[in-house]
DNA sequence: TTGCCTTATTGACGCAGGTCAACGCCCACC
DNA sequence: GGTGGGCGTTGACCTGCGTCAATAAGGCAA
């Protein structure tokens, strides 16, 4: 017998079977512009789709196909990544709740990289033709989403610095100091949180081997920053680790 | 006595010194939507601003300044860099005749990013505010520009890969190639250039030491891929650096 | 032209992190 | 409860690239 309650209600309750709405949503903060009027979110919130959650493992899209729609993330996580030329994959990013993904399509009208998610996840579609249309009626609509572009590419040129000069220890570091940063955005435990991502995605993501980023994390541990079980992370010592994401 | 012309024509001609127009401008099919009527490309016109060409090492902005423009290069080769916490410094770019640089600074209004010309280099500038309003009021330019700052998180995407897999031997090869193939998109020769960035900002920019570009250079000349003269770059065998680049 | 300074090349050597291999643990599914 | 397979950890060894150092080659000023 079941006790406890699921914390993702994933239940359909008929006739709009996972309604919601941009006004409610406790995430709008983070994906809209904060200086939108009640009227314009209405608006929005009329062209944004809410479909079925999907399932650990399953794509959101995949590279190459046709873009139609950016998507915010409403809960679970996600992973972005392209596959190289000699049939590897890397990892580009990994995508929280109120986070927006899918960006790197609108160039070439395709996807620039796949996206499947890493436990169950619930987006927002938010189709791409019907946002433009709204941002030029809309300024502060269109103003925010040069700036989410804009982001984007800083976050990616932040990763180029980190691949480019940084040590194992230091890349493993800046991604948990992130990770902990976007949780606290979203009002959750910054010093306390479960990865989402195997160590595999995070060797991935990061240029380095899962040997390496396991010896990373005991070395961690042992020297008391650092409180690891299996994915449960604790950080001990958030200053020391911030020191070491920029060694 | 000087019997060759110089081809940069840097010459100001009164009373409006850097006059030219995206009208006339070779470039313009690079930067500018091609779908633009005339009219359209009248009124962007007005907001450009050219102005007097920077020397080599001269900023055209720097990290954390206040972000008003972007910018669209005319002439000459700009490089991108921002600087980490622990003081060293990161390119995040080359930018080449009719490609545009400072869309980073949207997100935050400040440049996350500087940018200093590699050699005598002209731009137009183009006020932010200015393409706000005026994309609202041509979808052609709205479309085209969130199509270039995907493009650009493509790319950065693209780069993220090449420092989180490839060999040093890779990487050298994957610079060579999107320049060749830029100079192309030019019309420039794309076998036969001259490099305008130092050793220092090729290995900076792909995570490598000087030392290691210097070797790669020799080793593909040993190999006959490449004819190497100082800053002169012949590449002999496009095919087999293309190979290169994603082993 | 000379001389100085910056940039590039080449060699010798060391180390961080990759590779290979063995093993333990967690959990899903009989 | 048992068992198989994936995921994570740890150790031993190897190698590609960084580091340090010496030298050469441009390029610019005077």
């Amino acid at each position: 017998m079941k006790l406890i309650v699921d914390r993702n209600e994933d239940v359909p309750t008929a006739p709009s079977p996972y309604q919601a709405s941009c006004t409610t949503c406790r995430l709008s903060s983070l994906c809209l512009p904060l200086a939108l009027e009640a009227a314009e979110i209405d608006v929005l919130d009329r062209i944004v789709q809410r479909s079925k959650p999907l399932q650990k493992g399953q794509h959101l899209y995949r590279e190459s196909e046709h873009f139609q729609s950016v998507f915010a993330v409403r809960s679970g996580t996600l992973k972005a990544y392209r596959t190289t030329d000699n049939g590897r994959e890397q990892v580009t990013g990994f995508y929280f709740p109120g986070e927006i993904l899918g960006m790197d399509g609108i160039g070439n009208n395709r996807h620039a990289s796949s996206a499947r998610a890493l436990e169950t996840a619930a987006v927002c579609e938010i189709p791409f033709t019907a946002l433009e249309t709204l941002s030029a009626k809309m300024p502060h609509l269109q103003r925010h989403f040069f700036q989410l572009m804009s982001r984007e590419i800083a976050e990616d040129q932040q990763l180029i610095t980190l691949l480019s000069k940084s040590s194992a220890d230091a890349r493993v570091a800046a991604l948990l100091v992130s990770i902990s940063t976007r949780n606290a955005r979203r009002k959750l435990s910054s010093i306390h949180f479960r990865l989402s991502m195997s160590r595999v995605d995070i060797g991935n993501y990061l240029g380095l081997t899962v040997e390496t980023v396991s010896r990373v994390f005991s070395r961690m541990q042992k020297l008391g920053v650092l409180r690891v079980e299996n994915k449960e992370i604790e950080i001990l010592d958030r200053d020391a680790l911030i020191e070491m994401a920029d060694a």
